[in-house]
DNA sequence: TGTACATCAGTGAACGCGCGTTCACTGATGTAC
DNA sequence: TGTACATCAGTGAACGCGCGTTCACTGATGTAC
């Protein structure tokens, strides 16, 4: 049953991103390997023909979760009328969409407090992640300011968890909302 | 071996004190009951005299770690000289010292992207909570504005999330730094 | 107030279960000649 | 280019372990008379 070079390359490709959505999903330590190699569509004892630890399937899919949403936003932002990329970005982060689809969101505000207590190699991933965050809200900001973007990233990263936290959906919704006003009511 | 009815009570008390800590701490699913019942110094098969399950001390745990963090936080703001007590919020919430001790802390920083996964009890009493904290925060704020409260608050949890996931001090320091600044500066 | 009995907080062993990890096995792929 | 052998991706059973939960037991507290 030994597959070619190339098979093994796209298998090991498609559990890190089942890995990533599993995560997101559910969260690192209520994700089993089990789980995640299903979503991939194999049997658990196969994980270790790619993977040395559960920890290190975790950095490559935290970090393959970041590359892709801030590509993605990268993306919206290119795309957007002239000066309204700051705009596209904070409507695009903030919105009903990202707080209802965590498996395919910002790893930060789905996994923050588990990132916080993981391995060296999971933070390391996550800083990177972080500091490309701050950069792209930063280039998308008038004089491109980074210590502004620093506190805006807060506010987004803040406002998806509490909107996904709290039990009243018109609240959650008013916490989206609410969050993005006060960054682009500013003059 | 039966306790009076006054050491049953506060020995539950303990227990509730000993979850908000650890859970805060190590995060819900990677606290087992045994540690927990550990830390208040009693062995893991006493827990079911107490409580129905572990969601249901969770549930407590979080509504008591809510209950003294918001209650010292006005206390601050009350004790902080004539309009100065959005500052005094702020500074205690955005400061390395809530940072570096999860367990005494914010438990929607400490546990936020959990809660959005956890049952209707623990949920409630989290969004109870925010509502809460927003409307502390709203009280220091000219004209009591809420939905400017509800954009700082975002702001709040997610400067603390991403300043314990984040692996660089100094990074990490100028995360709260910032966004404390970006609240202040304001006119 | 005193006494006899029921209650129950806390202990520590035990339960089934699912976890991360390991392993023998299979058979198609890769490689050496 | 063909052939014979080594490699190894994937399977599914098995491993030890710690989890949440249950239980028999103890003995001090609470209660009924």
């Amino acid at each position: 049953m030994r597959k070619s070079k190339a098979e093994t390359a796209e298998t090991r490709t498609r559990i890190v991103q089942a890995a990533a959505c599993e995560f997101r999903k559910h969260g690192f330590a209520a994700t089993g390997l089990n789980e995640l190699m299903a979503a991939a569509s194999l049997t658990h004892g196969g994980f270790y023909k790619h993977f040395e630890s559960k920890e290190q399937v975790a950095e490559e899919a935290i970090g393959y979760a970041l590359t892709s949403m801030i590509d993605s936003l990268e993306e919206d932002a290119a795309e957007a009328p002239r000066s309204g990329g700051f705009k596209a970005v904070l409507g695009r982060y903030l919105e009903a969409e990202h707080r209802d689809e965590p498996e395919n969101g910002c790893a930060l505000a789905a996994l923050g407090s588990e990132i916080a207590r993981s391995g060296d190699g999971v933070r390391k991933k996550a800083t990177a992640g972080y500091r490309r965050l701050v950069g792209v809200v930063a280039s998308q900001l008038p004089g491109v300011n980074q210590e502004e973007a620093t506190a805006i990233v807060s506010a987004m990263v803040g406002a998806i968890v509490i909107s996904r936290l709290v039990d009243d959906p018109a609240l959650s919704d008013a916490v989206l909302k609410r969050t993005r006003q006060h960054f682009l009511a500013k003059p």
